[in-house]
DNA sequence: TTGAAAGCGCTAACAC
DNA sequence: GTGTTAGCGCTTTCAA
């Protein structure tokens, strides 16, 4: 990018002015231009094919509008329209997005010193959604830089934070498939025994138990069984789910799967395992891949409300910027959208459909 | 951002030495440092919390360690992997990424001029696929602008371009079921006609149309259906075959599906018209998605080196960076990998499987 | 080995 | 209205 560079002084030469007034109609400052003036000064730009220098104009504005978006498991496609939606709002603001990833927390530290440096005005950082500890965070806070966290596990208050409803849709989930007439629940769980813990693992599984307990079902801990959140852990984990059953001699009738990515996996489990969905039993799931409508049988689930979250972030971001640091901290819960499509099936018939198993 | 900002005056200040002494050990110039001065300096720096001011050290060397990425079709999953390969790249060279959107040419332009004047050091182009008019880009490479082109449509020779091989892998698709003995061939097309068209589409098409062709088969065009590569299109567009096959009495035994999203939909349309794959009809696809591996059936596809096109067009740009402007431009073509699952079925045999339809 | 000083391209008082 | 000028925080000759 080095070519020789046009500078406002070139134009000001040109143009016969000087370089404050060049300045001046660069920003919009034009009613201290005379027209003739004014008129000389776009020639000037033109001709010379100028482009202001946003480097030297952040220097001195001490402001780069620009915001520096953290993301861990890149891999993760909850982030696509998470940063499609950030842009979305940033962009006709005049804000630019820079991207940075962060696998862990030392490398997350050492993105936010980078992106400091590079004069970020503020952050969002999406998604390391385990309980680490967020010293950094803290004196990110306390020196006063904007920044929003989207679905990040951590309990201080002191945050901006947007989170989905988890547990409520887990809870949600679970109890359709109670009011649908399942009493034999079992679960497919996201990494709960991670260590540190992640939130949205634990809370769908707390859900999942709550929805239960409410309903006075005792649960089956072999139902339960928990895997990472990917299309091959729910497979394998729907595998480990059939043996229990095989070796117990019954099963659950339902299951309630944490992530649509393993629901996939679980499904096809099933079908290779000859098992009919939702006939011989029935799966509720949460997630946001458009995919779900598309599986064989399509898949109930409950849909994340992603690209709010990013929109909202950013929109937090920019009140901050415009109107100057808020008083309190927004804390966020976006709720998840049900979607009854077929793998939950309809109601169950309690007498007639099964074989007398219990005398229930 | 604007805490009090710790500069390196303050530093000097506080060391007792001078800036340039300063300045020379943050550059790792420290054989020009006596010991003494050095560890004086560095004990200021970590007292006063100095970070250096990447703003400020641009303005001086011209220079930002920053490429911009422009995609189009933010939605597209195809530029997840890419970025995260360009990002795994350019992150240990010490380079950053600023995003920017653009759904078409106006906006492009729009989102070079900005990042231009925000001195990006390069670009990297993923995929507005379709023969748009590449003036602006004949412009900023005589400029001798750094860029490359991911998936791009583009005829002219002169710049770094990176595409797949999509007509080899659409005519290896076609004739893996040709080989298995089908005869009567059937595809589900991306936009060809769009206007501008959209280069994968038309390769694709034309490598189905090629392999029939060199293997002396006769082309039925009520059995090509053009959709756009969504989910959806691929649900409609093969209702729409399903629908030509009743009214002519007679349907194709194989799908050419052009994108695996596409597939999905297929599939599933198959599914609710009470077709089994690939029993009743064999289906063969391309594209990135992971989720090929987990439809019933398991989708038998040309998968796209995705993460290799980020990597490379990245590394094309560091090489410049470091190397200067190279003599020529690289067109690379990434091919596909074959991947055969069930949905294609096995060979099938002709003088037994099917009701006398034809004499031969 | 160290320091003084001249900018990088721009904005914003402050004069005129 | 328009111009002069002092920086923004840093690097880099060039002298000492």
């Amino acid at each position: 990018m080095r070519r020789k560079i046009v500078t406002i002084r070139d134009v000001a030469l040109l143009a016969g002015v000087s370089v404050s007034t060049v300045s001046h109609v660069l920003n919009g400052n034009a009613q201290h231009v005379g027209a003739i003036k004014r008129a000389r000064v776009q020639q000037a730009m033109d001709e010379l094919r100028y482009r202001p220098n946003a480097i030297a104009r952040s220097m001195v504005k001490q402001t780069t509008a620009t915001i520096g978006v953290i993301i861990t498991e890149i891999d993760n496609p909850l982030f696509i329209p998470v940063i499609a939606s950030v842009e979305s709002v940033l962009s006709p603001a005049g804000y630019h997005m820079v991207l940075a990833s962060a696998r862990d927390i030392e490398s997350e530290i050492q993105a936010i010193e980078t992106l400091r440096s590079q004069q970020v005005d503020g952050f969002i950082f999406m998604s390391l959604s385990l309980y680490y500890p967020v010293d950094h965070l803290v004196y990110l806070r306390d020196e006063g830089v904007p920044f929003v966290l989207i679905n990040r596990s951590v309990k201080d208050e002191q945050f901006n934070l947007i989170n989905w409803a988890d547990e409520q849709a887990a809870y949600d989930a679970t109890e359709h498939l109670i009011n649908l007439g399942h009493r034999h629940l079992g679960t497919i769980s996201g990494p709960v025994f991670n260590d540190p813990p992640r939130r949205s693992a634990m809370e769908r599984h707390h859900g999942w138990l709550r929805a239960q307990s409410d309903h006075g079902i005792t649960v089956q801990p072999a139902w339960a069984i928990v895997a990472d959140y990917t299309y091959e852990g729910g497979y394998r984990a729907t595998q480990e789910l059939l043996l229990a059953k095989q070796q117990m001699q019954s099963g659950p009738t339902a299951l309630f799967v944490a992530s649509d990515m393993m629901a996939i996996g679980t499904l096809k489990a099933l079908h290779d395992a000859g098992m009919q969905v939702p006939r011989d039993i029935a799966v509720m799931t949460m997630g946001d891949s458009p995919f779900t409508a598309y599986t064989v049988p399509a898949l109930s689930t409950f849909e994340l409300p992603v690209a709010e979250a990013g929109q909202l972030a950013a929109q937090i971001l920019l009140d901050w910027f415009t109107q100057g640091s808020p008083d309190g901290f927004q804390q966020v819960t976006l709720n998840l959208t049900k979607q009854i499509r077929e793998s939950c099936g309809a109601k169950i018939d309690h007498t007639a459909s099964k074989p007398p198993l219990s005398p229930h």
